[in-house]
DNA sequence: GCATTTTTTTAGGTTAGGCTAATTATTAGT
DNA sequence: ACTAATAATTAGCCTAACCTAAAAAAATGC
């Protein structure tokens, strides 16, 4: 597989993670920032390859090799990411970009040397899951914070935008990945939320903020 | 620069190492295992980056900026090989080709913490020396071990070959970079010679390994 | 339910980096 | 010094991954 192939096969994986049976080649192409053109192009590749199923005009499908093969890409991406964070002492909002190029590395020893170096880790410094080396992932159930009710309680355990202006956004008002919080308000009109964190921080954030972070219940 | 472009300077930089002032196109398609045809393309592109000085039929010179640029790429190949043999535990024979796929990450700040990281190391897993950010290198003289004369002692530094057969067979006999020695004996017919290692060790080697080995005195 | 809009695909072009075959420059041999 | 051999370049083609413009299929609106 190429990079630019990966690539796209990470996105398809990525697109149809919400129980999506199908992704149409307009999303992939938001996704990529290509032009559906050329996405065209690049799913009657992979069809061949039969990492997706694809019918003309009908969208595609992911096929279990196809998961398995992003999943071993999007492993590669968050142990990297950990070992930028954690080794190298790089932000949370610096390491999107760099663990794009280094999880192209072809290399099966590499990854595997890694992981034991990094201990094995089991989620990435955005609170992602990392897949094993079988593509196995167990991940505990989440919730979305605006869709969270009063009196309901839980950790940050992830972040849906990882971009740096949101990354930096939570860092500036005091959220992390890890942070315990509990839902004090809610305002129906506009969606915007009250919450408490580590039980001493009130926090105030508009429901498209709360939309892009997942909490998770022990 | 490309992936491509940075693969053809570091091979001329390489080639040009020995003083020589130009470098032949079939020299760079024997270094890069590409073809005169597609070399002769790619010096024309390198020319006009003002890297090399090409002039048609007469070979290329390296530009002080190419040496710059090739010395960037060397840097981050040895110092991801000293990550390698350092902290993944790769043996010092497996480094080479992921090396080679590493040094093209584009990411200053990457480079600058991994330097950090390794403890700011001068000298890579074989002994070659790593430049410094601005493209500097200390390096002592070195003699080549075939070259030396009996009673003559020093330490192994480097070696010029560094395929995997090679390291492994010096892995075999008990040679390692670091270990000291003397030349106890050389035969005339043969070029063939005698070595005492680290203080106990005997070794007997054929010219054509004894070339391939640098040594400094210290 | 037919026309319009949207989505997707196809056709054809571009750039990077390879190739082979043919041509041209340089170098070597007698 | 002239011919033969070698080295280098050009011409023309290929594949991957993008693009734009045009055509075709599917979805939507009234």
């Amino acid at each position: 597989m190429t990079t630019a192939e990966e690539n796209y096969l990470k996105a398809i994986y990525h697109l149809s993670e919400g129980g999506k049976k199908s992704v149409s080649t307009n999303d992939v192409a938001g996704a990529m920032k290509t032009k559906p053109a050329s996405v065209s192009d690049m799913l009657r590749k992979l069809g061949e390859k039969e990492v997706i199923e694809y019918r003309k005009y009908y969208g595609v499908h992911i096929t279990d090799e196809g998961k398995k093969q992003a999943l071993q890409t999007i492993r590669k991406h968050r142990l990297w990411e950990v070992f930028l964070v954690d080794k190298l002492n790089f932000a949370w909002d610096e390491v999107h970009e760099v663990a794009e190029e280094l999880e192209h590395i072809q290399s099966p020893l590499l990854i595997q040397r890694l992981d034991t170096f990094l201990n094995y880790p089991k989620f990435d410094p955005h609170g992602d899951p990392i897949p094993d080396e079988f593509g196995d992932v167990k991940a505990k159930p989440r919730l979305v914070l605006n869709e969270m009710e009063i009196g309901q309680m839980g950790q940050i355990v992830a972040v849906k935008d990882s971009s740096a202006a949101f990354l930096k956004y939570l860092d500036k008002v005091g959220a992390y990945i890890g942070a315990r919080i509990k839902i004090l308000d809610k305002t129906d009109f506009d969606g915007s939320i009250e919450i408490l964190v580590d039980q001493k921080k009130n926090l105030f954030m508009s429901k498209d903020v709360a939309a892009n972070i997942l909490i998770q219940q022990s």
